[in-house]
DNA sequence: CACAGTAAGTTCTAAAATAGAACCTTGTCA
DNA sequence: TGACAAGGTTCTATTTTAGAACTTACTGTG
């Protein structure tokens, strides 16, 4: 299978990674979510290689996961900031936090904790059930086709 | 920076994607939430190469995503199941999944929609705070340094 | 007993992606 | 004029991945 095929996959797993399906772009947007907006910045704080960097925003502001906003005019200077798709993948890297923290924090403890503004407390990220809000298990979930997959018989998800 | 520091950064982004960093794995990942459990079948269902699938699955093993379990003794006969560290990625890959759904979907609709029996409504995963069950956004919540940071000043996440 | 089949890998070469460093462009400021 | 800054691009070397063939240890069939 070639990465190019992933995003015409019937499957929002596989779609999704067509699009942050390295490494260096889910870095990216973690940063992004620190308020880090400019090439060199990232650059810096991520020790990715310029070229690469280049690509990879340049992929996501094609994808509209970023948006490359002028922050002066001459010289010309862009910032790229997250676009409402991009900060609705802040679930996905909370959930991966989540999973992180509960892992792999050893001996020493999470890196960081999180205080919820909205109610005051220190919290973990969960991802549950939009109607009945209890946290998910594969195991009570039963995966149905959708409209995006009546008459295409070769599933994976 | 190479991809084997990643799993010493004080940043649980990262550590997990030490572990699950890319597309293969993340794939693997959702076929044996699919009670995919055997080498060939893994193989067949994702056109991976079986070079690619022996490695990875040796790696989830050894980080105890997966475990290797003998299904019959002659000859030697093994299948690979998600340990409880394995089970809890579920909550990721459903966010991931709740991603796609909304944001990748296109005019078709979703690929598969998820019904839950615990409270027997169809549902969106959704990613919301421990204690007040709100969803979370980036502009709500305040990052902390936690015990596995203090007196460690050279932060990304 | 030879022989086709099965499951789970390993080994090989070619192609693609990434790392690391240097270079380029357009402007400002001293 | 020359140094500096931000945002890239270009180059070669190294590492990863793709694709196909081969290996091992059995089993059941004629």
């Amino acid at each position: 299978m070639k990465w190019d095929e992933l995003d015409g996959m019937p499957c929002s797993v596989a779609r999704s990674l067509a699009i942050v399906g390295d490494r260096w772009t889910i870095l990216i947007l973690r940063n992004a979510f620190l308020r880090t907006r400019r090439f060199d910045d990232f650059q810096a704080q991520l020790g990715i290689t310029r070229h690469l960097l280049a690509s990879r925003l340049a992929k996501l502001v094609k994808l509209g996961v970023m948006t490359k906003v002028a922050y002066q005019d001459r010289p010309p200077r862009y910032e790229y900031r997250l676009t409402e798709m991009g900060r609705d993948w802040y679930s996905v890297q909370m959930a991966l936090v989540a999973w992180g923290n509960k892992w792999l924090a050893g001996a020493a403890g999470v890196p960081l904790e999180f205080l919820h503004q909205k109610c005051g407390h220190k919290f973990q990220p969960v991802t549950v059930c939009s109607e009945c809000r209890e946290p998910l298990d594969v195991r009570e979930v039963t995966p149905t086709t959708g409209p995006g997959l009546r008459q295409r018989p070769n599933v994976t998800r």
